[in-house]
DNA sequence: ACTACATATCAACCTTTGTTGATGAGGACG
DNA sequence: CGTCCTCATCAACAAAGGTTGATATGTAGT
């Protein structure tokens, strides 16, 4: 393995999740998501947003993984996805973790 | 109190703290922080940023309330804010919350 | 097949964010 | 005081992100 590179390849990862919540309106989606599935239209009348930018910041969303779709009809509903959600909680917890001994070891000054 | 804005006064704040989060370098600044304290010309080693490169990200992390600085003769000297870190895990922890009784009244479809 | 509807995609544009190299501000030390 | 050192700030540029209005795709209903 490689000598001094354990974090980079979760780094890229946490990043693109981080960057999917850093916006207003996305998560004022996943706000709206948690009372459970929604089609675009409920949400383009509970936020007040243009259709296209609504599909533009769901797009965001379900590229870094935190909701998935499902047609029905003409309707898109989006869903959002809890184990993406946990994914950016251990994130957190593994920043605010203590380095491990091989960390110390590998490590630091 | 107004009719239906519960979310939106944390929502600014959680945007700002979530696109701190959302760097590769700043990513990086942190996993530094947690072996404790650290000066600027250590991170400019560790990773390898040119040094106004570093300030600027640690900017953001500071205007953000991520770290915190002291300074210490020439050097300053940065911690990781815990407090904003756990301030990040209810956020996440909020996002996956079943909707209160009282939203679901308020709230949707 | 035609029309209406829900959503996605596109192009053009503006704004924000990040990088780089140069300059500036403050402390240490002779 | 002059010089060196550490770091912050600035200006210029490059790149990414977000918004808008127009167009395309796919489904439903007639």
């Amino acid at each position: 393995m490689a000598a001094h590179a354990p974090a980079h390849l979760g780094t890229d990862r946490a990043a693109r999740l981080f960057h999917a919540l850093s916006d207003g309106t996305r998560l004022a989606i996943l706000q709206r998501l948690r009372f459970g599935e929604q089609c675009v239209c409920n949400l383009t009348d509970a936020l007040d947003a243009a259709q296209s930018r609504l599909s533009f910041h769901l797009k965001v969303l379900k590229d870094a993984g935190l909701v998935t779709d499902r047609r029905e009809g003409r309707w898109m509903y989006y869903t959002m996805n809890t184990d993406a959600l946990a994914e950016v909680g251990e994130l957190v917890d593994t920043l605010t973790a203590a380095p491990t001994a091989a960390e110390r070891r590998e490590g630091c000054c």
